[in-house]
DNA sequence: TAGTGGTCTAGACCACGTC
DNA sequence: ACGTGGTCTAGACCACTAC
C-alpha cells in the first residue's frame, strides 16, 4: 500500500515522464495540487520535495516549480539499487552468469569497514553480459547470521528479491568506496581484459532496516564500459 | 538565519560527532525531543529525517533512532561540494596552483549535456596539490551570460564562495558523469602521470537556483589517489 | 497586492515493537 | 497496554515573485 503522498509523487513524475507537464512548464501550484489530489499542503509538499530531490523540477519560492530536462537513467553511482533493477529499468537486456557459489569467511582486508574477523558468509560469484561482452564482476559475501543459505535460482535472477520477497529482510542502507585497482587475473579473465587495465571497484557494506550487518559487496567495473551518473543538489555546510 | 529544523538538526549532529550520544545509541524520541527543544512533531521529524539521510541514525518504527557508526569523512562522489569545502572540512591540507584563466567557447563535445554551441565562458584550468603531489587537474568553464569575469583570487581561493558570497548567485544543483578514460598530454604533464594510466572524470553541468545553466567542470583524478565514499539507502522503485 | 513556496504548529489516527 | 515512529490534516504566518 502507498502513501499518498507517494500516489502523488508517481502521478506527478509520470506526468512528466510522458510529457504532460513538459521541461521548463510550471507545474499546477501546491494549492491547486491540494484541491487536484484532494490533500493537505504537507502532504502535497511531501511529493514535490521528492520531485526536487530526485531532479524531476526546480522548486522556485515564490514561482513555483519547474520541469527540468530529464535524461537521467543511465547507471547511477550513488543509490543501493539491485542489478536486477537496473536491468529493468534501463532495458539493457543483460545477462547473468553465475561463476559459483559457496561459503567462505569475508575477507576483512578488502572492506575496511569490516571490524570484526572471521564473519562466515555465502560467497556468490558472477559476471554481467551485455551484447556478449562481460561488464561487471560481482562478489557478494551474504552473512550466514542472516541468510543461512542461497539457491543457485536466486542468484541467477535476483539476490535482492530472493532476500526482500522470499527472506522478508528489509534492505535499507549502505556505506560504499569507489576506488580504480588492479585486478587479480581471475577478474581480467573473466572481463577478458587484455592489457594492463585497471578496474573501478565499487566495496559496500549493506545493512538492513534494524541495522544489522548482512552483506558485504564487490563490483569489479570494466572502465571502457563504465559510466555513471548521478544528479545532485547542493547543500552548504 | 537558520530554521528551527535545521538549528535542531545541527545540534543532533554535533551530539552524535561529540559522543554525547554513541554508536548503537537510541537518541531521544520524538516526543521527548519536542519538549527538548520546544518544537512540534513535524519540526522534530524534519530533522531526525536528515539525520537518516545523512547515515547518522537509523530510525525503526516502534523502536527509535539508534546513532550509526560514522567514519564518513572521505571524498564524496555524490552531492555538490567545492573542493576548498572539502579542503576544509577533511583538514587535507591542500593547496591549489591555478594553471591559467582564459576566455573560450565551451567544449559541446565533452559535455554531452550541453546542448546549445558556441556558449562563451571563462575557462579556469587549476591543479589541487596534496603533500606535494599533485591529485587533481580541475577544468571549468563559467558561461559569461552569468559570470561576466573571474578574479584571479577567486581562482586561487574558492570559486564557489566568489560566486555564492560575491556575486550572490545560488548553485543549486548539477547532473554529473563519471567515467575512466585516457587524459590528454597536459594533464599527464599536470599529473605527473609516467605510464599509460588512465585518469577518472567526474564531468558536470552546474545549474543555479533558477535553472539557469552556468557551469561545466571536469575534474580529473590519479587514479592511485581517488577514493570516494558514499551513503546510500535504499529507495525501491 | 495577490499568488507562490517555506516554515511551524497542535492534534489526530495508525502500525509496529516491547513487555 | 504503552510508547515508538509514520502519515495526514487544517490552519497560521512569513518571504519572495510578479505585476
Amino acid at each position: 500500500m502507498l502513501n499518498k503522498h507517494e500516489i502523488i509523487y508517481r502521478d506527478l513524475t509520470q506526468k512528466i515522464v510522458h510529457g504532460i507537464y513538459q521541461k521548463g512548464d510550471l507545474i499546477p501550484s501546491e494549492n491547486e495540487l491540494c484541491e487536484l489530489y484532494g490533500g493537505s499542503r504537507e502532504t502535497i509538499r511531501k511529493a514535490v520535495k521528492d520531485l526536487n530531490e530526485n531532479g524531476f523540477v526546480q522548486t522556485i519560492r515564490g514561482k513555483g516549480s519547474i520541469v527540468l530536462d530529464l535524461e537521467r537513467f543511465v547507471f547511477p553511482v550513488s543509490g543501493l539499487t539491485s542489478y536486477k533493477e537496473l536491468d529493468a529499468s534501463l532495458h539493457m537486456h543483460s545477462a547473468t552468469r553465475v561463476i559459483g557459489i559457496s561459503d567462505t569467511l569475508v575477507p576483512a582486508a578488502k572492506f575496511e569497514f569490516a571490524t570484526e574477523l572471521d564473519l562466515a558468509a555465502t560467497y556468490i560469484e558472477r559476471v554481467r553480459v551485455v551484447h556478449d561482452e562481460p561488464i561487471v564482476v560481482d562478489r557478494d559475501y551474504l552473512l550466514k547470521d542472516v541468510v543461512t543459505a542461497v539457491p543457485l535460482a536466486a542468484a541467477q535472477n535476483s539476490l535482492y528479491e530472493y532476500v526482500e520477497h522470499d527472506l522478508g529482510l528489509e534492505v535499507s542502507y549502505a556505506r560504499k568506496i569507489i576506488t580504480v585497482e588492479q585486478p587479480d587475473t581471475e577478474v581480467q579473465d573473466l572481463l577478458e581484459l587484455t592489457g594492463n587495465e585497471p578496474v573501478v571497484i565499487v566495496r559496500s557494506e549493506v545493512h538492513l532496516n534494524d541495522t544489522t550487518l548482512f552483506q558485504f559487496t564487490e563490483s569489479l567495473h570494466r572502465i571502457d564500459k563504465f559510466k555513471f551518473t548521478d544528479f545532485a543538489r547542493r547543500h552548504v555546510q
